[in-house]
DNA sequence: CGGAAGTTTGAATTCGATCAAGATGGGTGG
DNA sequence: CCACCCATCTTGATCGAATTCAAACTTCCG
């Protein structure tokens, strides 16, 4: 496990603005000093640090403050399959709640400046799984990652450049908007071209020359770290027909 | 949900050579007859058959005996993504389990005629997630079914058409000779090639000519409803560099 | 025996990859 | 504050893998 930057304490859990839409929100809900109690204390990861080691067990999991992290597979050959983006409110390692203590088959690594909030492993199982009814509230998380999956499985296997792209910015901001990230489909988007292309399996190069073509059409509008969402019919109606 | 054939009361559950792969192996281990009573009696269906509608509410899952299925998202222009396939051993609608009464994401079809043993959603969960330590056993399922979906999407976003071939072919044999269906890399092989494209993101043209270039190059061989891996090292070889 | 479904092969096309080079822009050190 | 540098974005030209369209052949089943 990668070390984190020193820990602060800061931020207090219970007001936490993004609480309710963690997958402890239900906990929080009801004993929010117990999950003030279980975290560690504040990590802060550089842009492009690894979190976790592909391979490596995960003692500790992470929810996001601010920033971006992704999950990769990186193949021999260095070629890279990001399998799923973290935002705001996401915890990184749910997975190792439920399997602890098993090598992790993806690698995270931060994608812009990261602030997480630190967990236990094994206090935060404690925490979902021991109070009545959370388990199934984890549950559900797990089950709409399973959902994503899906998606985004059939998304490459099923569609062409422009849908996979639009089908990837439709569910970006509709996560981000849920966090209250996005307003008037406007928002921050730290990913490189390159990111995105090994999200959907194109090359950076066809993806900006995808995203230069929504631009022209008027769908979309992006520059340096924003985007923007004109069109949402229109995207919609290429996200489901190219 | 689609209504299965007349059920029968046949096959004993308590030796039932299947019983220790599947997801409920530990419970049968500990107490048989649990399983025995359990089991709402067997279900055939039709090749080609639903077994459940996208959208639809599982109330019972399946257990397979003999025969394929698969798990396939249809789009509204008719493209098909199949997402995994059932084998003997397999259980239909696991997520089920998970996330009781929520409608399927997927659609499953019976691939060949197909006898199972049908289970109540109900049942099953108090059966898997009563007793100690059975809830673990079923996480590792679950886990191994995430890790399955990583790996498809590894293989579709990043490896081109021969690679996804050869990874495939090997998945399935690896899963079938666990369960005792391949002998010396030769295993009855149902699906058709447009199931398999439909798999890999392909069309069926282009898997046949991949098939076909595999034979030529002497890594495997097949015929009707028969597949045989004939040369394992070339085929690995294959799935990672290709 | 006839027909339907699946397999195989060929030819033309297209989407996206690859290779290459210039433009842009933020960040750093002088 | 400016100059330079590096990463990223952008565009062009060419290439190649896989699709599409089409047709013949094979197998299986009623």
């Amino acid at each position: 496990m990668t070390k984190p930057a020193p820990l602060d304490r800061e931020l207090d859990c219970t007001h936490c603005p993004l609480g309710p839409n963690t997958a402890y929100g239900p906990v929080l809900r009801k004993s929010p000093g117990a999950v003030a109690r279980a975290r560690k204390g504040i990590a802060r990861f550089r842009s492009n640090q690894t979190i976790l080691r592909s391979g490596e067990i995960a003692l500790s999991c992470y929810t996001i403050v601010s920033g971006w992290a992704f999950s990769c597979i990186v193949l021999p050959d260095g070629r890279r399959q990001i399998l799923s983006f973290f935002l705001p409110g996401d915890t990184i390692s749910l997975f190792s709640l439920h399997q602890p203590y098993r090598p992790a088959l993806t690698a995270v690594k931060a994608l812009t400046p990261l602030t997480t909030c630190v967990f236990d492993v094994a206090d935060m199982r404690e925490l979902l799984f021991g109070a009545q009814g959370q388990r199934a509230a984890f549950d559900t998380i797990a089950a709409e990652r399973i959902a994503d999956m899906t998606r985004q499985l059939t998304d490459i296997g099923l569609r062409r450049a422009t849908g996979r792209v639009a089908q990837f910015l439709l569910a970006i901001e509709d996560r981000l908007r849920r966090a209250g990230l996005s307003e008037g489909g406007a928002f921050d988007f730290p990913p490189r071209q390159g990111h995105i292309g090994d999200a959907l399996g194109l090359t950076h190069v066809h993806v900006n020359r995808t995203l230069v073509d929504l631009r022209r059409r008027g769908v979309i509008d992006f520059s340096k770290g924003r985007m923007r969402v004109i069109d949402f019919t229109a995207l919609r109606r290429i996200a489901e027909e190219e």
